[in-house]
DNA sequence: TCGAATCGATTACAGTTGTAGTCGGAGAAT
DNA sequence: ATTCTCCGACTACAACTGTAATCGATTCGA
C-alpha cells in the first residue's frame, strides 16, 4: 500500500536498492548513474524521505545504516502502470495498447512476439 | 515540444478543454467532475500556469478570456507514455506490453482484439 | 589521547503543486 | 452618475521536490 508517490529522484535511488540491496548510503551514492552524480548528503536525504514513505527500511550495522527496498518493484510498476491507464486511458487497457502499437513501430519479430505470449496466455 | 511537465490538477482541466473549446474559466469550472468541485479562483489559477507553460491559450472576448488547448491530447498521451515506457520498462515496448498482459489478466475477447489490430498492422 | 574522518540528524532554500483569498478596474444596472 | 458585480491579476501558503550545507557524536588512526 503506502500510497505516498515516490519521486523521481526517490526512484533513481529505489532502482539502486532494488539491484542489489542492503547497502550503506556511501554504497548507494557510489551507485548513482553518471547523469546523476548526486552528493552524499543529497543521497541521505532522499533515503530519509524514503524511511517516511515506508518504501525502504534501515537497520543498524555498526554505526551505520543499511537501507532496503520495502516495496518491491513490481508493485511499484504495476501501480504506476495503472496510474497511466487510469489517467489517460479511462481506465482500460486496450486503448493504451492500441496507442502504444501504433507509436512504437513494432517490427515483424515483436508482434511474432507478441502472438506468442497471447497463445500463452489462451491456456 | 514545450517540456514543461502539466500537472495532475492541470491535467484536469486540460481533459475539458480538449472536450470543448474555447471556454472561459467559468465555463471550465462549470465542467469540473464531481470530484473536483475547485472553486473559480482555483480554476483560473490553473488556467495562468497552464498559459505560462503554453499548453493553452487564449483570446480577449470583450472583457473575458477564451480559452483553447495549444497541446493536442494525442501528443500529450504520446509524451506520457513514453516517460513510463523510459523510467519503468528500459525505453522498450515488450516489457511493458507483457506486464499489462499479465497484469490485465486479459478477457478471450481482449486477446481476439489484439489480435485482430496485430492483422491490420501487418498488412 | 587528540585530531581527523565519518555518520546520521537537522536545517536550508528555491521551485512546483494544490488550493484559495483579495484587489483594482471595467461593465451593467439603476 | 453611482453602485454593484464580475473579471483577470496578484498574493498566499503549506506540502512536496531537488539539491545540498552544517552540526554534534563517534570512532579510527597516529
Amino acid at each position: 500500500m503506502s500510497s505516498e508517490r515516490i519521486s523521481d529522484a526517490e526512484l533513481t535511488i529505489m532502482e539502486i536498492l532494488w539491484e542489489r540491496a542492503p547497502l550503506t548510503a556511501t554504497d548507494v551514492a557510489a551507485r548513482l548513474p553518471d547523469d546523476r552524480a548526486w552528493s552524499l548528503p543529497t543521497v541521505k536525504t532522499l533515503l530519509s524521505r524514503l524511511l517516511g514513505k515506508a518504501a525502504v527500511e534501515h537497520h543498524v550495522d555498526g554505526r551505520r545504516f543499511l537501507y532496503s527496498p520495502l516495496i518491491g518493484r513490481e508493485d511499484y510498476v504495476a501501480h504506476e502502470s495503472r496510474r497511466l491507464v487510469d489517467r489517460l486511458f479511462g481506465g482500460k487497457f486496450m486503448p493504451l495498447f492500441a496507442h502504444l502499437a501504433e507509436q512504437e513501430n513494432l517490427s515483424a519479430a515483436d508482434i511474432s512476439e507478441i502472438e506468442r505470449l497471447l497463445q500463452e496466455m489462451k491456456s
